[in-house]
DNA sequence: GACTTGCCGTTACCATCAGTAACATCGAGG
DNA sequence: CCTCGATGTTACTGATGGTAACGGCAAGTC
Protein backbone atom coordinates (compact mmCIF):
# COMPACT_ATOMS: atom_id res chain seq x y z
CA UNK A 1 0.00 0.00 0.00
CA UNK A 2 1.25 3.43 -0.82
CA UNK A 3 1.40 4.34 2.71
CA UNK A 4 3.54 7.52 1.42
CA UNK A 5 5.98 8.28 3.86
CA UNK A 6 4.63 10.92 5.61
CA UNK A 7 6.73 12.93 7.40
CA UNK A 8 8.93 11.53 10.52
CA UNK A 9 6.85 14.07 12.55
CA UNK A 10 3.79 11.92 12.17
CA UNK A 11 5.87 8.85 13.27
CA UNK A 12 7.21 11.00 16.26
CA UNK A 13 4.35 12.55 17.08
CA UNK A 14 2.28 9.22 17.62
CA UNK A 15 5.41 7.53 19.61
CA UNK A 16 5.05 10.74 21.92
CA UNK A 17 1.20 9.94 22.39
CA UNK A 18 1.85 6.57 23.65
CA UNK A 19 4.36 7.45 25.61
CA UNK A 20 2.35 10.05 27.19
CA UNK A 21 -0.52 7.30 27.35
CA UNK A 22 1.64 4.72 29.46
CA UNK A 23 2.58 6.87 31.88
CA UNK A 24 -0.97 7.38 32.00
CA UNK A 25 -1.71 4.13 32.48
CA UNK A 26 1.02 3.97 35.05
CA UNK A 27 -0.72 6.96 37.14
CA UNK A 28 -3.89 5.43 36.76
CA UNK A 29 -2.99 2.04 38.25
CA UNK A 30 -1.18 3.86 41.02
CA UNK A 31 -4.32 5.79 41.30
CA UNK A 32 -6.86 2.89 41.34
CA UNK A 33 -4.94 -0.08 41.83
CA UNK A 34 -4.84 -2.86 39.70
CA UNK A 35 -7.98 -3.38 38.53
CA UNK A 36 -8.15 -0.18 36.19
CA UNK A 37 -10.39 0.10 33.54
CA UNK A 38 -9.75 1.96 30.18
CA UNK A 39 -12.05 4.48 30.83
CA UNK A 40 -9.93 5.38 33.90
CA UNK A 41 -6.63 5.39 32.42
CA UNK A 42 -8.16 7.29 29.48
CA UNK A 43 -9.59 9.84 31.76
CA UNK A 44 -5.67 10.07 33.84
CA UNK A 45 -4.95 10.75 30.41
CA UNK A 46 -7.37 13.81 29.58
CA UNK A 47 -8.94 11.73 26.93
CA UNK A 48 -11.61 9.20 26.22
CA UNK A 49 -11.84 5.95 25.20
CA UNK A 50 -11.84 6.00 21.64
CA UNK A 51 -8.32 7.70 21.65
CA UNK A 52 -6.53 5.04 23.13
CA UNK A 53 -8.19 2.75 20.94
CA UNK A 54 -6.63 4.56 18.01
CA UNK A 55 -2.94 3.97 19.54
CA UNK A 56 -3.40 0.33 21.42
CA UNK A 57 -4.95 -2.63 19.11
CA UNK A 58 -6.80 -3.72 22.48
CA UNK A 59 -5.95 -3.76 26.43
CA UNK A 60 -3.22 -6.21 26.08
CA UNK A 61 -1.64 -3.89 23.55
CA UNK A 62 -1.66 -0.99 26.23
CA UNK A 63 -0.56 -3.57 29.14
CA UNK A 64 2.45 -5.26 26.84
CA UNK A 65 3.67 -1.68 26.30
CA UNK A 66 3.12 -0.51 30.01
CA UNK A 67 5.39 -4.16 30.59
CA UNK A 68 7.86 -2.90 27.67
CA UNK A 69 8.46 0.05 29.11
CA UNK A 70 9.00 -1.61 32.80
CA UNK A 71 11.44 -3.64 31.37
CA UNK A 72 13.02 -1.48 29.09
CA UNK A 73 13.87 0.65 32.24
CA UNK A 74 14.93 -1.95 33.99
CA UNK A 75 17.68 -3.53 31.61
CA UNK A 76 18.79 0.50 31.29
CA UNK A 77 19.15 0.22 35.26
CA UNK A 78 21.26 -2.97 34.70
CA UNK A 79 23.10 -1.40 32.49
CA UNK A 80 24.11 2.00 34.42
CA UNK A 81 25.16 -0.53 37.43
CA UNK A 82 26.32 -3.64 35.23
CA UNK A 83 29.07 -1.43 33.84
CA UNK A 84 31.20 -3.83 32.38
CA UNK A 85 31.38 -6.65 35.00
CA UNK A 86 31.05 -10.39 33.45
CA UNK A 87 31.43 -12.13 37.08
CA UNK A 88 28.56 -14.13 37.23
CA UNK A 89 27.89 -13.76 40.79
CA UNK A 90 28.00 -10.16 40.19
CA UNK A 91 25.89 -10.62 37.25
CA UNK A 92 23.68 -12.11 38.92
CA UNK A 93 23.19 -9.88 42.27
CA UNK A 94 22.75 -7.02 40.65
CA UNK A 95 20.10 -8.40 38.49
CA UNK A 96 18.28 -9.52 41.46
CA UNK A 97 18.81 -6.44 43.17
CA UNK A 98 17.52 -3.89 40.36
CA UNK A 99 14.54 -6.09 40.01
CA UNK A 100 13.57 -6.07 43.60
CA UNK A 101 14.31 -2.31 43.50
CA UNK A 102 12.21 -1.61 40.70
CA UNK A 103 9.43 -3.63 42.35
CA UNK A 104 10.34 -1.52 45.88
CA UNK A 105 9.52 1.52 44.20
CA UNK A 106 6.82 0.92 41.98
CA UNK A 107 4.58 -1.57 43.85
CA UNK A 108 1.50 -1.10 42.49
CA UNK A 109 3.00 -1.17 38.78
CA UNK A 110 4.40 -4.68 39.84
CA UNK A 111 1.48 -5.62 40.63
CA UNK A 112 -0.34 -4.68 37.66
CA UNK A 113 2.06 -6.30 35.75
CA UNK A 114 2.05 -9.61 36.95
CA UNK A 115 -1.48 -10.07 38.36
CA UNK A 116 -2.85 -8.18 35.50
CA UNK A 117 -5.89 -10.32 34.88
CA UNK A 118 -6.44 -12.42 31.42
CA UNK A 119 -3.99 -11.45 28.59
CA UNK A 120 -0.34 -13.78 28.16
CA UNK A 121 1.33 -10.59 26.65
CA UNK A 122 3.22 -10.51 30.13
CA UNK A 123 4.10 -14.01 30.02
CA UNK A 124 5.61 -12.94 26.67
CA UNK A 125 7.67 -10.35 27.92
CA UNK A 126 8.69 -12.81 30.62
CA UNK A 127 9.85 -16.01 28.12
CA UNK A 128 11.88 -13.42 26.30
CA UNK A 129 14.05 -12.27 29.34
CA UNK A 130 14.31 -15.59 30.22
CA UNK A 131 14.84 -16.36 26.98
CA UNK A 132 17.63 -14.06 27.36
CA UNK A 133 19.00 -14.98 30.90
CA UNK A 134 18.94 -18.76 29.20
CA UNK A 135 21.74 -17.15 26.69
CA UNK A 136 23.84 -16.27 29.19
CA UNK A 137 23.44 -19.12 31.81
CA UNK A 138 24.21 -21.16 28.59
CA UNK A 139 27.42 -19.38 27.83
CA UNK A 140 28.41 -19.87 31.16
CA UNK A 141 28.06 -23.25 31.15
CA UNK A 142 29.59 -23.95 28.36
CA UNK A 143 32.69 -21.35 29.67
CA UNK A 144 32.41 -24.27 32.99
CA UNK A 145 32.88 -27.02 30.40
CA UNK A 146 29.51 -27.98 32.19
CA UNK A 147 26.51 -29.61 30.13
CA UNK A 148 24.55 -26.45 28.99
CA UNK A 149 20.73 -28.17 29.01
CA UNK A 150 20.15 -27.03 32.07
CA UNK A 151 20.41 -23.44 30.30
CA UNK A 152 16.64 -22.47 29.65
CA UNK A 153 14.73 -24.52 32.51
CA UNK A 154 17.28 -22.51 35.16
CA UNK A 155 16.62 -19.21 33.47
CA UNK A 156 12.73 -19.38 33.36
CA UNK A 157 13.56 -20.71 37.30
CA UNK A 158 15.34 -18.02 38.12
CA UNK A 159 12.62 -15.30 36.60
CA UNK A 160 10.36 -17.08 38.69
CA UNK A 161 11.86 -17.30 41.41
CA UNK A 162 13.03 -13.91 41.66
CA UNK A 163 9.61 -12.94 40.55
CA UNK A 164 7.54 -14.76 43.08
CA UNK A 165 9.67 -14.02 46.09
CA UNK A 166 9.09 -10.19 44.68
CA UNK A 167 5.74 -10.24 44.85
CA UNK A 168 5.84 -12.12 48.39
CA UNK A 169 8.36 -9.05 49.80
CA UNK A 170 6.16 -6.32 48.22
CA UNK A 171 3.21 -7.57 50.64
CA UNK A 172 5.76 -8.66 53.74
CA UNK A 173 8.67 -6.35 53.51
CA UNK A 174 9.80 -8.00 56.66
CA UNK A 175 13.51 -7.54 55.48
CA UNK A 176 15.35 -5.53 54.10
CA UNK A 177 16.17 -5.56 50.17
CA UNK A 178 19.83 -5.85 50.17
CA UNK A 179 19.21 -8.59 52.85
CA UNK A 180 16.79 -10.69 50.44
CA UNK A 181 19.15 -10.28 47.73
CA UNK A 182 21.56 -12.01 49.51
CA UNK A 183 19.39 -14.80 50.59
CA UNK A 184 18.48 -15.28 47.29
CA UNK A 185 21.86 -15.14 45.90
CA UNK A 186 23.35 -18.11 48.17
CA UNK A 187 20.36 -19.88 47.21
CA UNK A 188 21.31 -19.58 43.45
CA UNK A 189 24.64 -19.72 44.00
CA UNK A 190 25.20 -22.33 46.78
CA UNK A 191 22.22 -23.81 46.81
CA UNK A 192 20.92 -26.17 49.93
CA UNK A 193 24.28 -27.61 50.06
CA UNK A 194 25.55 -24.99 52.00
CA UNK A 195 23.39 -25.87 54.85
CA UNK A 196 23.85 -29.48 54.80
CA UNK A 197 27.85 -29.47 56.46
CA UNK A 198 27.92 -28.00 59.90
CA UNK A 199 31.15 -26.38 58.97
CA UNK A 200 30.78 -24.49 62.30
CA UNK A 201 33.87 -22.53 62.10
CA UNK A 202 32.99 -21.22 58.41
CA UNK A 203 31.78 -17.14 58.01
CA UNK A 204 30.71 -16.98 61.25
CA UNK A 205 26.71 -17.76 60.06
CA UNK A 206 26.68 -18.65 63.55
CA UNK A 207 22.96 -18.44 65.18
CA UNK A 208 21.71 -14.84 65.13
CA UNK A 209 18.79 -15.81 67.55
CA UNK B 1 -34.16 -18.36 61.90
CA UNK B 2 -33.46 -21.00 64.76
CA UNK B 3 -30.40 -22.13 63.41
CA UNK B 4 -31.47 -25.44 65.01
CA UNK B 5 -28.44 -27.63 63.90
CA UNK B 6 -29.90 -29.28 60.91
CA UNK B 7 -29.02 -32.76 60.61
CA UNK B 8 -25.60 -33.59 59.38
CA UNK B 9 -27.17 -34.97 56.49
CA UNK B 10 -27.57 -31.23 55.16
CA UNK B 11 -24.19 -30.16 55.89
CA UNK B 12 -22.82 -33.53 53.98
CA UNK B 13 -25.25 -33.22 51.08
CA UNK B 14 -23.84 -29.80 51.09
CA UNK B 15 -20.12 -30.66 50.60
CA UNK B 16 -20.97 -33.53 47.94
CA UNK B 17 -22.79 -30.81 45.82
CA UNK B 18 -19.83 -28.19 46.19
CA UNK B 19 -17.60 -31.13 45.01
CA UNK B 20 -19.69 -32.03 42.05
CA UNK B 21 -19.18 -28.09 41.11
CA UNK B 22 -15.40 -28.39 41.45
CA UNK B 23 -15.33 -31.32 39.52
CA UNK B 24 -18.63 -29.41 36.64
CA UNK B 25 -15.36 -26.55 36.74
CA UNK B 26 -12.59 -28.67 35.86
CA UNK B 27 -14.56 -30.13 33.09
CA UNK B 28 -15.45 -27.02 31.74
CA UNK B 29 -12.18 -25.76 32.08
CA UNK B 30 -11.04 -29.37 30.53
CA UNK B 31 -13.62 -28.13 27.70
CA UNK B 32 -13.72 -24.46 27.17
CA UNK B 33 -9.94 -23.22 28.37
CA UNK B 34 -9.05 -20.87 31.12
CA UNK B 35 -11.30 -18.90 30.11
CA UNK B 36 -14.46 -20.03 31.55
CA UNK B 37 -17.67 -18.27 32.32
CA UNK B 38 -19.92 -18.98 35.09
CA UNK B 39 -22.51 -19.66 32.93
CA UNK B 40 -20.34 -22.68 31.32
CA UNK B 41 -19.53 -23.88 33.97
CA UNK B 42 -23.19 -24.49 35.32
CA UNK B 43 -24.04 -25.43 32.24
CA UNK B 44 -21.67 -28.07 32.37
CA UNK B 45 -22.80 -28.94 35.98
CA UNK B 46 -26.26 -29.47 34.43
CA UNK B 47 -27.92 -26.01 36.63
CA UNK B 48 -27.95 -22.47 35.99
CA UNK B 49 -25.65 -19.74 37.77
CA UNK B 50 -27.93 -18.87 40.06
CA UNK B 51 -27.97 -22.23 41.66
CA UNK B 52 -23.72 -22.10 41.84
CA UNK B 53 -24.10 -18.71 43.42
CA UNK B 54 -26.06 -20.20 46.15
CA UNK B 55 -23.04 -22.37 47.01
CA UNK B 56 -19.83 -19.92 46.31
CA UNK B 57 -20.08 -16.48 47.03
CA UNK B 58 -18.76 -15.58 43.86
CA UNK B 59 -16.05 -16.21 41.31
CA UNK B 60 -13.27 -16.53 43.50
CA UNK B 61 -14.66 -18.81 45.64
CA UNK B 62 -15.16 -21.09 43.07
CA UNK B 63 -11.70 -21.11 42.19
CA UNK B 64 -10.52 -21.54 45.49
CA UNK B 65 -12.12 -24.36 45.79
CA UNK B 66 -11.01 -25.59 42.85
CA UNK B 67 -7.59 -24.37 43.85
CA UNK B 68 -7.92 -26.11 47.07
CA UNK B 69 -9.38 -29.72 45.93
CA UNK B 70 -5.70 -29.19 43.44
CA UNK B 71 -3.59 -28.90 46.89
CA UNK B 72 -5.40 -31.75 48.59
CA UNK B 73 -4.85 -33.72 45.65
CA UNK B 74 -1.20 -32.37 45.22
CA UNK B 75 -0.46 -32.84 49.32
CA UNK B 76 -2.29 -36.27 49.31
CA UNK B 77 -0.07 -37.85 46.18
CA UNK B 78 3.12 -36.34 48.12
CA UNK B 79 2.04 -38.08 51.34
CA UNK B 80 1.66 -41.15 49.28
CA UNK B 81 4.95 -41.06 47.52
CA UNK B 82 6.89 -39.86 50.46
CA UNK B 83 6.69 -42.23 52.52
CA UNK B 84 8.06 -41.26 56.10
CA UNK B 85 11.60 -40.04 54.16
CA UNK B 86 12.73 -37.27 55.86
CA UNK B 87 16.13 -36.91 53.65
CA UNK B 88 15.77 -33.11 52.50
CA UNK B 89 17.19 -33.97 48.73
CA UNK B 90 14.80 -37.26 48.55
CA UNK B 91 11.79 -33.90 50.49
CA UNK B 92 12.44 -31.67 47.23
CA UNK B 93 13.00 -34.16 44.70
CA UNK B 94 9.90 -35.30 45.53
CA UNK B 95 8.05 -32.42 45.62
CA UNK B 96 9.19 -31.14 42.83
CA UNK B 97 8.07 -34.07 41.01
CA UNK B 98 4.88 -34.47 42.12
CA UNK B 99 3.95 -31.04 41.55
CA UNK B 100 5.05 -31.56 37.75
CA UNK B 101 3.35 -34.28 37.38
CA UNK B 102 0.11 -33.12 38.40
CA UNK B 103 1.00 -29.82 35.54
CA UNK B 104 1.75 -32.67 33.40
CA UNK B 105 -1.42 -34.74 33.51
CA UNK B 106 -3.61 -31.45 33.81
CA UNK B 107 -2.18 -28.28 32.07
CA UNK B 108 -5.34 -26.65 31.29
CA UNK B 109 -6.71 -26.94 35.06
CA UNK B 110 -2.84 -25.66 36.06
CA UNK B 111 -3.15 -22.55 34.11
CA UNK B 112 -6.42 -21.75 35.11
CA UNK B 113 -5.02 -21.74 38.36
CA UNK B 114 -2.20 -19.77 37.96
CA UNK B 115 -3.22 -17.63 35.21
CA UNK B 116 -6.86 -17.44 35.64
CA UNK B 117 -7.51 -13.75 35.64
CA UNK B 118 -8.15 -11.11 38.73
CA UNK B 119 -8.11 -12.71 42.10
CA UNK B 120 -5.98 -13.32 45.05
CA UNK B 121 -7.07 -16.39 46.73
CA UNK B 122 -4.50 -18.46 44.78
CA UNK B 123 -2.02 -16.11 46.55
CA UNK B 124 -3.31 -17.04 49.17
CA UNK B 125 -3.68 -20.34 48.59
CA UNK B 126 0.38 -20.32 47.57
CA UNK B 127 1.63 -18.43 49.92
CA UNK B 128 0.30 -20.78 52.31
CA UNK B 129 1.74 -23.16 50.89
CA UNK B 130 4.83 -21.51 50.75
CA UNK B 131 4.52 -21.26 54.36
CA UNK B 132 4.10 -24.24 54.73
CA UNK B 133 7.61 -25.18 53.05
CA UNK B 134 9.00 -22.51 55.00
CA UNK B 135 8.20 -24.42 58.39
CA UNK B 136 10.03 -27.59 56.89
CA UNK B 137 12.64 -25.40 55.31
CA UNK B 138 13.53 -23.68 58.27
CA UNK B 139 13.67 -27.01 60.26
CA UNK B 140 16.44 -27.99 58.02
CA UNK B 141 18.36 -25.09 58.70
CA UNK B 142 17.90 -24.71 61.83
CA UNK B 143 19.01 -28.62 62.44
CA UNK B 144 22.27 -27.58 60.25
CA UNK B 145 23.06 -25.34 62.50
CA UNK B 146 22.44 -22.45 60.25
CA UNK B 147 20.86 -18.93 60.39
CA UNK B 148 16.86 -20.11 59.26
CA UNK B 149 16.30 -16.16 58.63
CA UNK B 150 16.25 -17.28 54.51
CA UNK B 151 13.43 -20.01 55.02
CA UNK B 152 10.35 -17.95 54.16
CA UNK B 153 12.06 -16.24 51.41
CA UNK B 154 13.68 -19.17 49.99
CA UNK B 155 10.59 -21.38 49.93
CA UNK B 156 8.71 -18.67 48.27
CA UNK B 157 11.23 -18.70 46.17
CA UNK B 158 11.14 -22.43 45.49
CA UNK B 159 7.57 -22.15 44.82
CA UNK B 160 7.94 -19.41 42.47
CA UNK B 161 10.80 -21.22 40.63
CA UNK B 162 9.03 -24.35 40.43
CA UNK B 163 5.47 -23.28 39.12
CA UNK B 164 7.16 -20.72 36.58
CA UNK B 165 9.62 -23.75 35.10
CA UNK B 166 5.72 -25.70 35.33
CA UNK B 167 4.18 -23.30 33.03
CA UNK B 168 6.84 -22.66 30.60
CA UNK B 169 7.21 -26.11 30.77
CA UNK B 170 3.96 -27.38 29.45
CA UNK B 171 3.99 -25.03 26.66
CA UNK B 172 7.74 -26.28 25.61
CA UNK B 173 7.63 -29.76 26.53
CA UNK B 174 11.14 -29.90 25.08
CA UNK B 175 12.48 -32.58 28.21
CA UNK B 176 11.09 -35.13 29.47
CA UNK B 177 10.10 -34.79 33.48
CA UNK B 178 12.70 -36.71 34.95
CA UNK B 179 15.51 -34.37 33.46
CA UNK B 180 13.40 -31.54 34.60
CA UNK B 181 13.11 -32.37 37.88
CA UNK B 182 17.20 -33.28 37.87
CA UNK B 183 17.83 -29.75 36.12
CA UNK B 184 15.51 -28.12 38.99
CA UNK B 185 17.25 -30.19 41.94
CA UNK B 186 20.63 -29.50 40.81
CA UNK B 187 20.15 -25.90 40.47
CA UNK B 188 18.59 -25.81 43.89
CA UNK B 189 20.71 -28.05 46.04
CA UNK B 190 24.06 -27.45 44.28
CA UNK B 191 23.43 -23.93 42.55
CA UNK B 192 25.28 -21.94 40.27
CA UNK B 193 28.44 -23.19 42.25
CA UNK B 194 29.31 -26.05 39.82
CA UNK B 195 29.54 -23.74 37.28
CA UNK B 196 31.54 -21.28 38.12
CA UNK B 197 35.58 -20.97 37.72
CA UNK B 198 37.31 -22.80 40.93
CA UNK B 199 36.94 -20.29 43.58
CA UNK B 200 40.85 -20.34 45.09
CA UNK B 201 39.62 -20.34 48.78
CA UNK B 202 35.94 -22.62 48.14
CA UNK B 203 37.04 -25.21 50.16
CA UNK B 204 34.64 -28.16 49.84
CA UNK B 205 32.45 -27.07 46.86
CA UNK B 206 35.17 -28.13 44.17
CA UNK B 207 33.93 -29.75 40.66
CA UNK B 208 31.46 -31.65 41.57
CA UNK B 209 31.15 -32.35 37.97
C1' DG C 1 -55.71 -32.61 53.77
C1' DA C 2 -54.07 -27.89 54.35
C1' DC C 3 -49.98 -24.86 56.31
C1' DT C 4 -45.37 -23.66 57.17
C1' DT C 5 -40.36 -24.24 56.31
C1' DG C 6 -36.27 -24.85 53.77
C1' DC C 7 -33.98 -26.20 49.69
C1' DC C 8 -33.51 -26.28 44.76
C1' DG C 9 -34.21 -24.55 40.36
C1' DT C 10 -35.63 -21.21 36.95
C1' DT C 11 -36.17 -16.63 34.12
C1' DA C 12 -35.17 -12.09 33.80
C1' DC C 13 -32.75 -8.56 35.14
C1' DC C 14 -28.63 -5.01 36.48
C1' DA C 15 -23.83 -3.10 36.32
C1' DT C 16 -19.44 -3.06 34.54
C1' DC C 17 -16.30 -3.04 31.10
C1' DA C 18 -13.86 -4.03 26.57
C1' DG C 19 -14.37 -2.63 22.14
C1' DT C 20 -16.79 -0.14 18.06
C1' DA C 21 -19.62 2.96 15.05
C1' DA C 22 -20.85 7.21 13.72
C1' DC C 23 -20.56 11.84 14.11
C1' DA C 24 -18.14 16.57 15.12
C1' DT C 25 -14.15 19.61 14.79
C1' DC C 26 -10.05 21.79 13.31
C1' DG C 27 -6.08 22.90 10.30
C1' DA C 28 -3.83 22.58 5.84
C1' DG C 29 -3.94 22.91 1.01
C1' DG C 30 -6.25 22.40 -3.76
C1' DC D 1 -15.35 26.70 -0.62
C1' DC D 2 -14.48 22.12 -0.27
C1' DT D 3 -11.81 17.88 0.68
C1' DC D 4 -8.68 15.21 3.47
C1' DG D 5 -6.64 13.50 7.45
C1' DA D 6 -6.02 13.54 12.18
C1' DT D 7 -8.22 14.07 16.69
C1' DG D 8 -11.86 14.10 19.63
C1' DT D 9 -16.64 13.04 21.28
C1' DT D 10 -21.19 10.59 22.42
C1' DA D 11 -23.61 6.59 22.31
C1' DC D 12 -23.92 2.16 21.40
C1' DT D 13 -23.14 -3.46 21.46
C1' DG D 14 -21.87 -7.77 23.62
C1' DA D 15 -20.10 -10.57 27.09
C1' DT D 16 -19.95 -11.55 31.77
C1' DG D 17 -20.16 -11.41 36.94
C1' DG D 18 -23.66 -11.11 40.09
C1' DT D 19 -28.65 -10.57 41.92
C1' DA D 20 -33.83 -10.37 42.52
C1' DA D 21 -37.95 -12.46 42.40
C1' DC D 22 -40.62 -16.10 41.46
C1' DG D 23 -42.16 -21.25 41.58
C1' DG D 24 -42.17 -25.84 42.98
C1' DC D 25 -40.89 -29.96 45.85
C1' DA D 26 -40.30 -32.64 50.07
C1' DA D 27 -41.08 -33.12 54.94
C1' DG D 28 -42.70 -32.21 59.47
C1' DT D 29 -46.87 -30.23 62.00
C1' DC D 30 -51.64 -29.07 63.00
Amino acid sequence: MGDRKSRPDRERRRNERRGEFVEAARRAVAEHGIGVSMDQIAAEAGVTKPVLYRHFRDKDDLYAAVAADFVQRLLAELATVLGDSRDPTELLRTGIDCYLAMVERDPDLYRFLTRSARNSVIDDLAGRVSTQIAVVVGEQLREARRDSGPAEAWAHGIVGMVSAVGEWWITNPVIPRAALVQYLLDLLWRGFAGMAPVRTDAGGAGRPS
